[in-house]
DNA sequence: CGGGGCATGTTGACCACGTCAACATACACA
DNA sequence: TGTGTATGTTGACGTGGTCAACATGCCCCG
């Protein structure tokens, strides 16, 4: 970022843009993103934008991609925690997943929000999204290996759990969940849940 | 709706327009609804709706609150269905859920998408939501009572499961899920691995 | 049966916004 | 030092939501 406003030409306004567009969502949410009013955020015309993103899709696109990669690293941290007793590690995992959401709704529904960004497919945001399930594929085999999840597709698995946590998190973010619920005990309750089912007990049924 | 544009009032343009309203979004998406595009489709003037509803808004309310009325009512339908088989009609009301989701994509996200809907909290909207889960608590009661479901706050355990089939259909809509990877399995083990996981086997840990 | 009032529909206008084209500026490199 | 290109600015256009003023016609009261 540095020094800005002072000379003609801003210095790194690519980066300024993502960054301040990413403050005006968790400030106003994603309506309140308008160019004029991101340009005049930082000193800057309604078009300068425009030299660095085809459209206002795509400088949306870098924010949510941004985000995703956020979500990741803080993820990757919490896998990485020295105590994994057990399942326990990826439980975290689960939980700092939907906490990212919480923090950050506005961002959240953005990463995954087609509704605005839809149009092209948006290959970035897909290979963000993308390295987010790669990640959570590779501790789901760790764990099987461990024996403490059932054998099969760890792809399938990953999805089943992403699933579990990001309709969660998505409830929770649209106020569809009763305000009086615990909302730690429902995070723990999901996550448990989730493990349990996978869990290898060597049953099948139906 | 009866016979219209004959006359200079439109008959039932309230109905019409929650009607019209839903049809565009199946086949252009919400962002194609347009005051003046849905006006125009029912051979009216783009003011006329304002007569009907105050704002855009509150017309896309109705449209979600319609979705949630039908959703509802799908599931319920399969949730009666005769060939109730040990948790099995649960694990299809879940199906139908993500069916639903999938064969209305723009409209379910209408549903869940306080995005667009932003601004107040939409009571009726909360409402219709509302009947939703309290019919999948009823459900969960009746199983907790044959055993087949672990004890406990069924209103959490609703909010688990809704959970995952709600994140399922979101990610499946935005296409999140790699679309070589088969739906019914997914969608099934999604289900299975929900209910095993709520399924009573006396066990608790961590 | 006749008139008036209210519900409903129309139209013109305004503003916000995304976007583009034409123009301006300045930085870098030869 | 000069020039080309990257970057920023400005004016303009089209779309869309919305409001106010106006038009129309249905319905009910007298």
């Amino acid at each position: 970022m540095a020094e800005r406003a002072r000379t003609y030409h801003h210095g790194d306004l690519r980066a300024s843009l993502v960054e301040e567009a990413a403050a005006m969502i968790s400030e106003g949410g994603a309506a309140s993103v308008t160019m004029r009013a991101i340009g005049s955020r930082l000193g800057v015309s309604r078009g300068a934008p425009y030299r660095h993103f085809p459209d206002k899709t795509a400088l949306l696109v870098a924010v949510a991609v941004a985000g995703f990669r956020r979500l990741n690293r803080r993820l990757g941290a919490s896998a990485t925690g020295a105590s994994a007793s057990s399942v326990e590690q990826l439980r975290r995992m689960g939980e700092q997943y939907v906490r990212f959401a919480l923090e950050h709704p506005a961002h959240y529904r953005l990463m995954y929000g087609k509704e605005a960004l839809e149009r092209q497919d948006q290959p970035e945001l897909r290979k963000a999204a993308g390295a987010l399930l790669e990640n959570l594929v590779e501790v789901i085999q760790v764990h099987q290996q461990r024996g403490e999840i059932e054998a099969g597709d760890p792809r399938a698995q990953a999805y089943v759990a992403w699933s579990a946590v990001h309709g969660l998190a998505s409830l929770l973010i649209e106020r569809q969940i009763d305000p009086n619920v615990d909302v730690d005990d429902l995070i723990r309750q999901t996550t448990r849940t989730i493990l349990d089912g996978m869990r290898d007990r060597g049953r099948d049924q139906i």
